[in-house]
DNA sequence: CTAAGTGCAAAATGTTTGCATACTT
DNA sequence: AAGTATGCAAACATTTTGCACTTAG
């Protein structure tokens, strides 16, 4: 948990705040600020996203074992409340989409009360294929 | 897709053949066969793993970002038919198990038909807790 | 004989760490 | 002043690659 109120922290999350859903790997962050001349060094970048991971500010998925992690900082309130917000990660174009549905409450009731296994939906990832990819394989 | 069969690829695969449903990483492998004095590099190993991934015969999941990735090998007929047989993680203990549930097909029609995403059930991993640790951390 | 596979050692990638320095409180 | 955070560079772990050599068909 963070005890100090350091500039780093600040800036950070200050930029993460405007990109609400968006899709991002510590690299993308580095990238961002040093395009900006912005000095933050990639040490601390990894080590407030890691912070802001466990703190649940944002969320981490793991996409492929030797790329990079993938965030995504969810606002306070709107779009994705954790409980209808789930994704999808596209195995051919590599595209990773949202997902909004009440629907998939369901799954997790269901996996809990069958299964005893109570779903992350914020960490996990439904791998397989989106519309415009499944339309070129069958094609 | 395998051209020549050699003996690399054969006793992989023999050793694979014996160990359906086991989760391993290509550095298990690695250290099976140095253990037994059995010369595969590790190169080897890793090209072979992944082409049997490209042919089906056997699975991989992104577990972290760091750590490596994870395998199984799923027999030619038993319980894994890849229709029923789906994977979850437990984030406390880190205990990956597998899960066998018809119902979860649903699961597979609703995103195709509401979100038009096919989701590949081999791929996809389940994030969350299992029965131990969720009882844990309720106490 | 030719195409494909092997294995080593080196590169590449993403992430973590040690440590001296700087900043917060 | 004490404790925490920073940033660099080095360390790490996993996976990939270049290349000379071997093997399968």
């Amino acid at each position: 948990m963070s005890k100090y109120n350091t500039r780093q922290r600040g800036i950070l999350l200050e930029y993460l705040e405007t990109i609400p859903g968006e899709h991002f790997t510590a690299g993308d962050i580095c990238d961002y600020f040093k395009s900006r001349n912005i000095p933050i060094g990639q040490s601390t970048v990894y080590r407030r996203l890691e912070e802001l991971v466990d703190e649940g500010i944002i969320n981490k998925y793991y996409l492929s074992s030797t790329g990079p992690a993938c965030f995504e900082y969810m606002g306070q309130d709107d779009h994705c409340e954790g409980e209808t917000c789930f994704h999808c990660k596209c195995e051919k174009c590599g595209k990773l989409i949202h997902l909004h549905c009440d629907d998939l409450i369901e799954i997790r009731h269901h996996l809990l009360s069958r299964h005893r296994f109570s779903l992350d939906p914020v960490r996990t990832v439904f791998y397989g294929l989106c519309e415009d990819c499944a339309d070129e394989t069958e094609r």
